[in-house]
DNA sequence: GTCTATAGGGGGATAGAC
DNA sequence: GTCTATCCCCCTATAGAC
């Protein structure tokens, strides 16, 4: 360590800074079009450096990929089965806290389908789906609530799919929405906060036998 | 033109089997993971072709992406400009015409996607969105609906993410829903068929006033 | 029009000085 | 730990024979 604590560089360690930078880039462009000179550059470092700590480009990516996608998975996780909240709460929850976290790092979602469409096995395989989906304590609830007749019938990943394409699909589709709409940043940030009391309702409304 | 007829090469130009095979290359993996050798062995002919037909990568890209981007909206606009379809028979023909056009070339959506993302004003410039959007008969009849009180009122750009991500996000997802329902690709294609029925009854609950 | 061979450059990775 | 310099492969694009 050669660093001197006079110079305050941030007080975070080479490692973090080149890691915060490649998920940016990562982030941003995906992995095949991320060069590991850009990386190297948004760590305001030098390119032997992103060697030295992480091996290759490819184990670097796989820790971003990895921490992304469990991060990501995780609020669903802890939603999913919380004993405490019944249906309805559940996906209140799940729309705020997910307009929440990808207003504030927009490329995730996006990153996330296209890298695993590039390499499906290795990273959905690692999903942990049943603690995520098959025995959470949502599932328990969606099954009750259809056999008392409260929601229509229906498979819970048509549930799943209406969810979570409310929440994340307009985020995916921005430029096509912002362009259509003639919609600034901010004006389509709007729009993503209405969802989260809306997507609520209109979830509700679904669930509704007719 | 040297190819003799008793050759039958699946009578198609070699210009055409390559502009196929930058389809299918290009949908599959996006432009920065395509090798312009894979394009070339997809199409059975030799690298130098390419470029002999496209001039470059980049050239033969663009044409891939505009002419992907423009096929799959041209359905949108013929729907949304119908004026001898109501609202709720728009909604049930974009079901039913982009499920089907989904089935059958799966890669599209999440290929749009991303290369937006990688080049956003260039693309998204180029779209007609008042032609799709702002002068369409659709949006009469939506603004007409929420006057007369007959749904509630909201963003039209809210109706749209919520047609289209019911729609489109469960096949930008399907790794994530194949893994987590353990379906097959036919059982989620089922899925898919069912959907068909299922948004626009959905998309009217939500259309209803609470 | 189609091929083989190769030029030319970019990008991931490492050697070695400090 | 951090840098500069460099290797070397891979990929796009082109030259030139047929």
């Amino acid at each position: 360590m050669t660093r001197e604590k006079g110079k305050n560089q941030l007080d975070t360690t080479t490692e973090a800074r080149i890691k915060q930078a490649a998920r940016v880039v990562f982030h941003k462009k995906g992995y095949a079009a991320t060069r590991t000179r850009d990386i190297a550059e948004e760590a305001g470092i030098n390119l032997a450096l992103l060697n030295y700590y992480f091996r290759s480009k490819e184990k670097l990516f796989e820790q971003i990929m990895l921490e992304t996608m469990f991060g990501f998975m995780k609020t669903m996780v802890v939603i999913f089965n919380d004993a405490s909240t019944t249906l309805e709460q559940k996906v209140s929850h799940m729309a705020n806290n997910y307009i929440d976290l990808i207003l504030l790092e927009p490329e995730i979602p996006l990153f996330i389908l296209s890298e695993i469409r590039r390499d499906a096995t290795a990273f959905v395989e690692r999903m942990p789906v049943e603690e995520l989906f098959l025995n959470s304590v949502f599932i328990q609830q969606y099954k009750a609530a259809v056999s008392a007749g409260r929601v229509a019938e229906s498979n819970p990943l048509h549930f799943l799919m209406n969810l979570m394409g409310l929440v994340i699909f307009p985020f995916i589709a921005s430029p096509f929405y912002k362009k259509i709409g003639k919609l600034s940043e901010t004006q389509f940030n709007g729009l993503m906060e209405e969802r989260k009391s809306l997507v609520p309702v209109w979830i509700n409304a679904i669930l509704k036998p007719t």
